[in-house]
DNA sequence: TTATTTGTGTAGCATAGGTTACAATTTTGC
DNA sequence: GCAAAATTGTAACCTATGCTACACAAATAA
């Protein structure tokens, strides 16, 4: 697990051996979730710094109708909700689920502020996956919620393609996991797919899209 | 001006000569605005802490039509984007723009940095206020974005009312204000005012307002 | 291989909310 | 107190997107 944490933001900067002593100094555990198990609810109030060891975790709310929209996926040895640690109202906003089998390290509050006590660098590494997070939240608010669908579906369409460094690349998401992140319904998304074919913007093969006319996508994002 | 500063959450548990002590030894200056000028857009990097020491500042996103979406208003002693000095990304996501005349101190991120560490109650209040704000971008994204109309009308009256501590107040937002903050169209403000008082939910005489229903306003948030 | 689940394309219809416009009212500045 | 500006109410119309439903394809499990 030690050598698991080396990869975890709140650890940058210490090594293996280190990270060994600052946890053997401290108190924390591991408790394992099966999958769609519900690790924590929108209301909790957060007493311990979680960190993924295993697996993949959702957070999700609830809109008006009881339409679940998902806000973020959190990885292997990432924070789960460091922003809800501190500060005026830390009680959970959002449902926190296990993804797929899930294991994650608790460290009480208290034994996590003497680390932040005694090693400075933590401090530093906390403030900036806190910083981290309410940037992604501000980006997110810009993608998802300012955008009508096929802004979207192009923000999606252009991340992919920044990310793979071409312009044909395998969709690793289903019409319906987008439907859900994007917080619409899913024929919606559907529509826009065909739309943007039919306008010779994109070509569709399968799950494999290239795109034709990059301008008119990024011309969506605003 | 060190007097304002005890109101500041960065400054919480100072008293006024140590903020002076402390202010005397690091670097910081003083620029003031016009009501209505940009003080800092979109993609800006923040290079300084913030604090407002005089008048309001808004933040303001752009949506894809060009229409500004109202984030936010800062007010007196507060920190302007205090999670954007660190992180991966530290871009500014918004405009911010004074609201009214306003004065801004600055402190030069090298500054704030040896602050933090020579104060760790500094960097303890900065966590909360970062915090903070994470949690009020949170409770945003489902008071504006998950909710119809109906729903952020309600919330907004249903706040009034218990910020009052009563059925009957003043409403000191202008319908176009709440259109900017909530992100819709100002008829569509209007209109679901008259559907409140047509259904006698509310009675309205002018700008006051008097609950009659407050269980359907309360369905309304969810 | 077959059965079952999951994802996709598409159609018809419903509706919330946007847009524009204009008159009535209230507030503000002079 | 008056003129100008801002705010409000309301109407007619438009559009994006939601919802339901179903047929088909693809993937997964047995």
């Amino acid at each position: 697990m030690n050598r698991l944490l080396t990869n975890c933001s709140f650890f940058k900067g210490f090594e293996e051996d280190e990270i060994k002593n600052i946890l053997a100094s401290t108190h924390y555990n591991v408790s394992h979730y099966n999958k769609n198990t519900t690790i924590n609810s929108s209301g909790d109030l957060i007493t311990n710094l979680m960190i993924i060891t295993k697996g993949v975790v959702r957070t999700e709310m609830l809109d008006s109708s009881g339409k679940t929209f998902r806000m973020e996926d959190i990885h292997l040895s990432q924070v789960i909700a460091p922003g809800f640690l501190y500060g005026k109202n830390p009680k959970l906003p959002v449902n926190v689920v296990a993804d797929s089998e899930t294991s994650i390290m608790y460290i009480p509050k208290k034994s996590f502020e003497r680390l932040l006590a005694n090693h400075p660098r933590l401090m530093v590494n906390y403030l900036d996956i806190i910083s981290t997070k309410a940037q992604l939240l501000a980006k997110k608010i810009k993608s998802v919620f300012l955008l009508p669908i096929e802004g979207k579906i192009a923000n999606y369409l252009i991340t992919k393609m920044k990310a793979t460094n071409s312009l044909e690349f395998e969709m690793d998401k289903s019409q319906t996991w987008m439907a859900e992140r994007f917080n619409v319904a899913r024929p919606s998304v559907a529509r826009v797919f065909s739309a943007l074919k039919q306008k010779g913007i994109i070509e569709l093969n399968g799950k494999k899209v290239t795109i034709i006319d990059k301008d008119y996508l990024l011309k969506c994002l605003n």
